[in-house]
DNA sequence: TCACGATTTGTTATGTTATAACATTCATCG
DNA sequence: CGATGAATGTTATAACATAACAAATCGTGA
């Protein structure tokens, strides 16, 4: 929560925001939004940045819900299967989706100086590896784009 | 290895052909093909899929090639530095590159029935992805394409 | 040849991420 | 109520990865 001064009352409006929408969603889809996938929720919208399975583990511990990995594994995947969240694989980490509403396939900016992660949008990946998959007649069910590199600021300061 | 049949003899000879081709480029960039990083190469030209570190450590040692983690990874790690194989994030493991001659960014297909993988070839992902780093400034140093699915035979068998 | 620096490998120990398996709780509905 | 299905609690362990330091190897220049 670095570094959000007079904004603070906006982001946390977001955060009440992105709640809400989750639970009209869940509502309209019988989808349960349970205790713990909803405080796991509010953690990945209150940070803003991707974290860890255990990370959120511990958080979820300080308010008493859950202390053992299944736990939080259990509420990331249904986070994740349901687009309220995005796993990033090349840093075993999760965020909270930045457009929840639309269906899209998500792509990821790593900063490996500071491991900051944005997230961009695609364009349907179709191009050439939906080819490939159409010509081989493998069927895509998800699809991972994740771009590493160094953000601005780590540019200019090497570690 | 299944499945191979009269093809054996070809793949013996691409085997060969591979290893070549990294030796003569390994000369040529001054790069270091030790036993150790050879033979995990050839493991991954042999069995021409995708395989976890510690399934690789476990053939190296059977050679008597190193025991412990730190071997196979820091092999690996050499392998993909300079191309001769790829990473593949969403299953955490390995695979010689199909076109180790030219710089490319590779793009895989996985079964997550059989756990097969295909490596596709991607155009320069510079679409949305290159614009949106471009337009924030952020360097790219390596970009990760992976489908996830059902290869033909696991759409029809469903386990 | 010998000393050196750089690179690679060996080894110990530990850290990090993830899941299998089974018991329990809880809401829903016939 | 009692059965069913979904979610959670819990124990245990599997699977993946790296830090840190010691020892060996190898090329290179004095």
């Amino acid at each position: 929560m670095t570094a959000i001064g007079f904004e603070k009352h906006d982001h946390n409006r977001c955060i009440a925001t992105a709640l809400a929408e989750a639970e009209t969603r869940c509502a309209d889809q019988k989808l349960q939004l349970t205790p713990v996938r909803r405080r796991a929720l509010e953690i990945l919208l209150q940070r803003h940045r991707a974290m860890g399975a255990y990370e959120i583990l511990d958080l979820l511990a300080a308010d008493g819900l859950g202390s053992q990995p299944p736990v939080a594994y259990r509420a990331l995947d249904f986070l994740v299967q349901h687009g309220f969240a995005h796993r990033i694989e090349r840093i075993n980490a999760y965020t909270a989706c930045a457009h929840p509403e639309q269906d899209h396939i998500p792509a990821f900016l790593i900063c490996r100086g500071c491991k900051a992660v944005a997230e961009a949008e695609t364009e349907l990946e179709q191009g050439r590896l939906g080819a490939a998959a159409q010509a081989t007649g493998f069927a895509i069910e998800r699809i991972v784009v994740e771009a590493e590199g160094l953000c601005p600021a780590c540019q200019e300061h090497p570690a």
